[in-house]
DNA sequence: GGGCTCGCGTTTACGGCGTAAACGAGGGGG
DNA sequence: CCCCCTCGTTTACGCCGTAAACGCGAGCCC
C-alpha cells in the first residue's frame, strides 16, 4: 500500500469542483437578485426549479412547492410551462446551457480538436458536480432525436463537435463514431460520480460509534480486503485518465482515416 | 489488436438481442406459468412489476395498477413489499439478477480475466436490451454503498469480478481502478443504446408523409449532411469496440503493475 | 365439532399530487 | 368610463401512495 499520502503531487482540491470556481456556473443572473416578489417568467421559474432541485432533491419538486418557492400558487406556473415534463425538460435544457457562460469551453475548435473536446469534457463535468441532483435527468430524459446524446442534448454542441472533427481531419465516419463514444464516456463516467457523491451524503443519520455495520460482509472478503480502496475518490483522476486515453485513441482513428470498427 | 479474431465471427443481427436467444433472459420460472389467480408472494409481485414496466413504461406504473395487473388490491402488495420505492428496488436487484441464470455467464474467471470481463458485459448488455425500460432504474437508483457502481449492483458479482481480476496478476491498485472504469464504460454505454432505442419508438403517432420535420435543422449544416450517419445503429460493433479497447488498456495496467493514472 | 386465532386480501380514508376550468383584480386604451 | 387583457387565485376532479380497520376462510386445540 504505498499509494495515499501525499504520493499525489499538487492536485488541489478538484479543477472542476463548484469551489474551486468563483460561482461561475451559477445558475442565472437574471437582473436583480431578488428572491421576494417579482413578475414571474419562464428562465425565473426554470431557475427555481434548478435550485429547488440543488437543494431538496429531485423527488421533492412538485409543483406545488415550486411555486410556494416563488411565492405564488402552483397554477400560476402554467401561464409559462405546459406541466410538469416539459418543466423538468427546461431544467435540463437550462442546466447544460450554462456550458455558454462558461469562459474555459468554446464553440470553436480554435486550440485544435483535442483541447476542444478536454475543455468540453471538464465543462460538462463541472456542471454536473454544481448540479449533481439534476444530473441523472440529463442523463436519463428522452432525447428529441435519437442522434442527440446525453449528456450534450444541444444540436448546436452536436454541430460545434461534429465541425471540430471533420474540421480536423477526421473521416465522416470517424466523426460520429467518436461523438458516439465521446458521449458514453462522459455519460458513464460523470453518472457514476455525481451518484456515488449522492451516496456518501445521503445516509448522514445514524452516526454510530461503529460506522457501516449495515451490511454482512464476511462472505465477501476482497471486497473486505479493498475496502479502504474502494472507498476512496479517485474520480477527478480517472475522469482525466480516461479523458486522455479517449483522445490518443481518436486520434489513431484520425490519423487512419477510418472509422474505428473496421 | 491481436485479440478477437474469431471471438465475434458472424454478426448477423446481434448476438445480444433478447430475439436472438431463446428467451435467456426471460424473468421468472416461478412454477406453473399461470396468468389467473395463484397465491401472491414476493417473487411474482416483482416479476409482474418487471413484466409491466418492460411492457408499459416505468412511469406507467403504479401500486394499483400492478396490483390490479396480478387480479389484486393495491393494499394486497403491502404484505410484501414495504412501499413503492423498495419494491423498485426489488426490481432493480431482480433484473441483475437475472445474470445468474445466464449460461454464457460465469462466476469465476475460468478462461482468463478478459473471457470474464467479456462474457459478464455481454450478459449486462442481454439485460439490458431485455428491459430498455427498467435500464435507466438500474443506472440511477442510488446504490446501497458508494463502492457498489451500477449497473452492477450486486457485491456477489464486485467480488467475482475484483478476484477474477487479482487472481490474474492485477495490483489491489489496479483491480479497484479497473472494476471503476468498467462500470463506467457499461453503463454509458448500455444506458445510449437503450435510451436511443426508446427514442426510434416512442414518437410512432403521426407518421406524416413528409418525416420528420419537427425541428429546424437549417442552423446545423453539418448534422443535416451527417443525418444518415447520425441514425444509423452501430451500438453493437462499438459495444465490441470499446470493450476490447477497455480491455486492451487494462491489460497493458495489468502487466506494468501499477494505477493506470501514474 | 365448535370456537378461536391468524394469515391475507379488501375496504375505507386521508393528504398530496398534476392540472382543467372558472374566477377575480388591476391597469391601459378606446 | 368602461372594456378587456394580462396574470395570479380559487375551486374542483381524479389518481396517487399508504395507514388503519375490517372480513373471511383455513387450520388448530380441546
Amino acid at each position: 500500500m504505498e499509494r495515499n499520502e501525499d504520493t499525489v503531487p499538487m492536485r488541489r482540491p478538484d479543477p472542476d469542483s463548484p469551489e474551486a470556481r468563483g460561482g461561475a456556473a451559477a445558475v442565472l443572473p437574471a437582473g436583480p437578485p431578488v428572491t421576494g416578489r417579482a413578475p414571474l417568467d419562464r428562465r425565473r421559474i426554470l431557475g427555481a426549479a434548478i435550485e429547488f432541485i440543488d437543494r431538496n432533491g429531485l423527488s421533492a419538486l412538485t409543483m406545488r412547492r415550486l411555486g410556494a418557492s416563488l411565492g405564488v400558487e402552483a397554477m400560476a406556473l402554467y401561464r409559462y410551462v405546459p406541466g410538469r415534463e416539459q418543466l423538468l425538460d427546461g431544467v435540463v435544457e437550462t442546466v447544460i446551457d450554462e456550458l455558454y457562460g462558461d469562459p474555459d469551453v468554446h464553440m470553436r475548435a480554435a486550440g485544435g480538436w483535442q483541447d476542444f473536446l478536454q475543455r468540453l469534457a471538464h465543462g460538462v463535468r463541472r456542471i454536473a458536480l454544481a448540479h449533481p441532483e439534476v444530473f441523472p435527468l440529463v442523463a436519463t430524459r428522452p432525447p428529441a432525436a435519437p442522434w442527440v446524446r446525453p449528456p450534450l442534448r444541444s444540436l448546436r454542441w452536436v454541430e460545434s463537435l461534429l465541425t471540430a472533427l471533420v474540421d480536423s481531419g477526421f473521416s465522416a465516419d470517424a466523426a460520429v463514431a467518436a461523438y458516439r463514444a465521446y458521449s458514453s464516456f462522459l455519460l458513464g463516467h460523470l453518472l457514476l460520480e455525481v451518484s456515488q457523491k449522492g451516496v456518501q451524503i445521503s445516509p448522514e443519520d445514524a452516526p454510530e460509534g461503529v460506522p457501516d455495520t449495515g451490511t454482512d460482509l464476511s462472505q465477501y472478503p476482497l471486497v473486505v480486503e479493498l475496502e479502504d480502496l474502494l472507498s476512496q475518490d479517485e474520480s477527478a483522476a480517472e475522469f482525466e485518465e480516461a479523458l486522455e486515453n479517449l483522445l490518443g485513441r481518436l486520434e489513431t482513428v484520425r490519423r487512419e482515416g477510418r472509422a474505428p470498427g473496421e
